[in-house]
DNA sequence: AGGCGCTTGTGAAGGGGTGCACAAATCGCG
DNA sequence: CGCGATTTGTGCACCCCTTCACAAGCGCCT
């Protein structure tokens, strides 16, 4: 199915990494896999059928199956997927088989909370340093790591090899600190401050917008409202669908 | 997302504000044009033009044009658009003309920050409510506002007819906090916690979830490294077998 | 060994979103 | 008053994604 790559030589060639080249949406979904997998093998489930897994990760089973499909995943039909080694061929992936350093930058009152997030931690990253460009904020330490200035970024990504950086400083900072975390050979960025990124190619950006969520939210809010203050013209008015209570479809996370 | 709903009015006649409708796609981008353009105004500009919008919101300008089009924008063909009839339109599009009110439960690590957070309150929505189950955090004043404990949630719900309800709780508490929520009548849902919330059919829930993001990076950072670490076919021979050293991470070899 | 039930993997259809390219509309200016 | 420059609005083709439905594969039981 997908086969885009041009094969640089005709005949045997072959042998080419082939790196799994997955859909977007597919990659957006491996890490709710990941985690819902996590929670079945606590849980000491060894196999999960892909109806399972697909409930436990709230989407739909084809799509599970089809996700999984394009990275090769061994199934055993008649059975499931065996737990432990699906999240070994997620985690191979998304290349979490190292933990990678990430940088946090703007350690106020967002910063701060994402410093003493453990999620970072066990979820495969580790928070490597810590920086703000308030000199009083230089210096104080956070879950054992301490605050450096902004200047010694470039220092300290080196010694870190930092692979990822967060902002979380003020829109008007972003992008200077952007273009400073490119500068020092980051090229995945996690971005907290409303505002575009501007990057060369080659860095991604990836923006979480609180405001933004809830506006979409207000605006499902508003049209729920219309709706159920102007009845729907035909006939068919609340129509009670059969099942009250079922989970509704998978929740959207964000990003593009 | 959830279901779609009867489409729109058969013959005309009402002379309703003709709900639009819009593809989830131009909903999620609505907001970031609103920003945008809140910006521009701020700047002095009256009117804007589809590339310079869409260059600002960081989208290609005929999407914007598309966007707006469906909530059958004013544009001046020739001129662009005038800045502060857009953000009103949007505004209304959204349900921003009246402030929606939020309730935050879960007042730990990262609830503080949210509740300390001014893009809430400039972006269309009023904090009116804290929520924790823990006794030695409920009457701490934060912002001006008092924590209460998660067991007045229905009385307060109803004095402030709360709108959107925002779950930073631990992930094993999110489904009860979610049930309290939909339980006291609120439809829309922002949930921070890592796991799949279920809801009945009509409650809007969108997730925000930190290690995804960093995941989804992850994998980008893989792939790049191993593009340039193996360059697109250098040429010579070295590579003749197929699979001989796949010892490692990497588990291509995806069988058609 | 063979049949049976269960589950995966996938072909194919359908829907939605994106971006190009262009006609239509508007303004400013000669 | 008409013309050209500019910019919107959109038809259309393409691509990605979702979902259904089913054949193939697997284990188990008889
Ligand atoms: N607080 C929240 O809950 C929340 C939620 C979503 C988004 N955000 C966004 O996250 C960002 C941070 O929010 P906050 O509430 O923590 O703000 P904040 O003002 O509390 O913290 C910002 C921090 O960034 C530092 N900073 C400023 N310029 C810097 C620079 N050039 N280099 C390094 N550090 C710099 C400041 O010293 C400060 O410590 C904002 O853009 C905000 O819109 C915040
Ligand atoms: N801290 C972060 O930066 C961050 C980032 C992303 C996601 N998250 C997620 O957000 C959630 C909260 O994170 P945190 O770091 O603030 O955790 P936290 O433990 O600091 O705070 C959780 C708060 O929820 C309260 N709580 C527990 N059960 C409750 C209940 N049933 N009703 C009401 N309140 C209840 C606790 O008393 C506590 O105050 C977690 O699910 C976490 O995974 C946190």
């Amino acid at each position: 199915m997908s086969q885009h790559r041009h094969p640089g030589a005709p005949g045997s060639a072959g042998a080419v990494p082939a790196l799994p080249d997955l859909p977007e949406a597919t990659v957006a979904r491996l890490p709710e896999y990941l985690r819902a997998l996590h929670n079945l093998a606590d849980g000491g489930h060894e196999t999960v059928s892909s109806e399972g897994l697909a409930t436990a990760a709230g989407v739909n089973s084809a799509k599970l199956r089809k996700d999984l499909s394009h990275l090769g995943s061994y199934g055993t039909r008649g059975v499931g997927y065996d737990v432990a080694l699906l999240i070994e061929q997620i985690e191979s992936v998304l290349g979490l088989t190292q933990r990678r350093a990430v940088a946090l930058v703007g350690v106020g009152n967002l910063g701060h909370a994402l410093a003493g997030y453990d999620g970072f931690a066990s979820r495969g990253f580790r928070i490597a340093a810590l920086f703000d460009a308030d000199p009083a904020r230089v210096g104080e330490e956070i879950n054992g790591l301490v605050v450096r200035h902004v200047d010694e970024l470039s220092r300290v990504a080196a010694e870190e090899s930092i692979a990822i950086g967060v902002i979380a400083t003020p829109a008007a900072a972003a992008q200077p600190v952007a273009d400073q975390l490119v500068a020092v050979g980051v090229t995945s960025i996690l971005n907290f401050a409303p505002c575009v990124l501007s990057v060369p190619e080659g860095v991604d950006v990836r923006k979480v917008d609180l405001a933004i969520e809830l506006q979409i939210l207000s605006f499902h809010e508003h049209r729920k409202a219309s709706l159920t203050a102007l009845p729907a013209t035909g006939g068919s008015a609340l129509t009670a669908l059969p099942g009250g209570l079922a989970a509704n479809d998978s929740q959207e996370a964000i990003g593009t």
